[in-house]
RNA sequence: GUGGCCGUAGCUCAGUCGGUUAGAGCGCCGGGUUGUGAUCCCGGAGGUCGGGGGUUCGAAACCCCUCGGUCACCCCA
């Protein structure tokens, strides 16, 4: 967007909406996206890895770190400059600024992180892709053994599993050494001039900017020539071949199904050795990659730092969700977390509504009432759609026996308990429920 | 950035070839006697027909612009 904006937003009223690409996660909807992290972190802390919160937005050198060739750096950061004339940017990707910390604060490798943070980039917004999204993710620096490759791979791929996505394929290659990269895409660039010189020019445009971003297009009519095209396998060092063979059977002894994909190139320029992506087949194919990551191990340097190897990855949250509604799996979690224990229906004028549902909520029930003074009738309804198993009332007659009416709300069952036994009868319930 | 489709109540949608006060289901609020939900019955609130301009005696419907959504490409999570 250049200059001023075209038109004039306030004429149309539009303002006060999520701006274009963003959108609001609410309840109940969230409760999914409280589960796909709760399920990470306790993941993530088996693995011992800890979670890490860096700034949302960071000099605009960290992300441009992450290659020139790359569409996120050319054309969808959004990046202003400060009060201050620096140039800054929103974070675009995840791996960059973790790496940028690293740099900064010299941990003990292998240094072990996990994040959960929203990214940036500007696009035209479809279906599993927006402005801003949320990426979980993992990046272990500081190390280069293909046992802490697997352990990442395996991280990920548990928890898809977690989760109950074990529909989802993982695919892996190498990237090699950056000797055999330069080898291979020369050759490339050759193949593709000789045997592709008329597919038009933004064919050409991308021979000479970036070959390998070829291997992925989706053209129908690039196809065959893609097919044909030399492989990077067959460029690998004995070094990169032995270090991706030991990954690839690592991964077979933990029982982590892959499938090698020697086109699987991956979006950013830093990739080096080991890269891999979750794909699901559950979504359309557009953006049917849940996440991915790969080995950067010369990242730490070109920001400035001592040479230090990483690998990671980041998932993408609303991908994630987005699969575990494809597989019904959505409500499931929703019905789960909706757990309300008791509404209180307040049937009297005094504070003892009051007191019930706080002496509740202390020993650990979740307790609900309302609010506004309704009729006892209308909070009986609220209490049937609230979903809690019990509605207690406080009355008039209840309160000359310090008791309470509690109602099962499953089977109409009711009876009439003393205030003081009111806590521990819950609750003794709910273990009976288990 | 390029192209296709779409935009009517909180939600899902109907609205015939342009023709009076724009409808339904669900949801929401209230009532069906004095303190009891789910079913049933009755009633109610809620709409600048995304916004602006135009054509017309008359526009939710047709045209243009714009905002937004959606899908595909590019690219990516």
């Amino acid at each position: 967007m250049e200059g001023v904006a075209k038109s004039n937003q306030a004429d149309t009223g539009n303002y006060f909406q999520a701006p274009i690409g963003t959108h609001d996660v609410l309840p109940p909807q969230s409760q999914i996206w409280a589960r796909v992290v709760s399920v990470f972190a306790e993941r993530a802390n088996r693995f011992n890895y800890g979670l890490t919160i860096t700034p949302i937005f960071e000099h605009a050198e960290v992300f441009e770190r992450i290659g020139d060739a790359s569409d996120v750096v050319r054309k969808e950061m959004y990046e202003f400059r400060d009060r201050g004339d620096r140039r800054l940017a929103l974070r675009p990707e995840g791996t960059a600024p973790v790496v940028r910390a690293f740099v900064q604060h010299h941990p003990t490798p292998p240094w072990k992180v996990w994040y959960v943070a929203p990214n940036f980039r500007y696009e035209r917004p479809q279906k599993g892709r927006y402005r801003q999204h949320w990426q979980i993710g993992a990046e272990a620096l500081g190390v280069s053994d293909p046992d802490l490759d697997v352990e990442v791979v395996s991280l990920a791929a548990g928890f898809f599993l977690a989760l109950g996505l074990g529909k989802t394929r993982l695919l892996i290659n190498s990237m090699g050494e950056p000797d055999d990269r330069i080898k291979y895409t020369e050759d490339l660039r050759k193949y593709f001039l000789s045997s592709g010189a008329n597919l038009g020019e933004e064919f050409l445009t991308r021979v000479k900017e970036n070959p390998l971003r070829i291997l992925d297009a989706k053209k129908s009519e690039w196809q065959t020539m893609i097919e044909g095209a030399p492989q990077l396998s067959d460029y690998l060092g004995d070094s990169a071949k032995e270090y991706f063979s030991k990954v690839q059977s690592g991964l077979k002894a933990l029982d982590i199904a892959f499938t090698v994909d020697p086109r699987l190139v991956r979006g950013f320029d830093y990739y080096t050795a080991t890269t891999f992506e979750f794909v699901s087949d559950d979504l359309d194919a557009a953006q049917n990659a849940l996440g991915g990551g790969g080995r950067y191990d010369n990242l730490a340097q070109e920001m400035g730092g001592d040479p230090a190897p990483g690998i990671g990855f980041g998932i993408g949250m609303e991908r994630v969700v987005l699969a575990l509604e494809a597989q019904g799996l959505a409500e499931e979690i929703i019905k789960d977390s909706a757990s309300l224990d008791v509404f209180v229906v307040d049937g009297t004028d005094d504070e003892v509504a009051a007191l019930v549902v706080n002496d509740l909520r202390e020993a650990g029930i979740s307790v609900d009432r309302s609010y506004g003074g309704r009729s006892v009738k209308a909070q009986w309804k609220l209490a049937d759609r609230s979903g809690a198993t019990y509605g207690v009332m406080t009355g008039e007659s209840e309160n000359k026996n310090n008791s309470v009416a509690v109602k099962n709300l499953k089977t109409g069952e009711q009876v009439e308990v003393r205030r003081e036994h009111l806590v521990s009868q819950i609750q003794n319930s709910k273990e009976t429920k288990r």
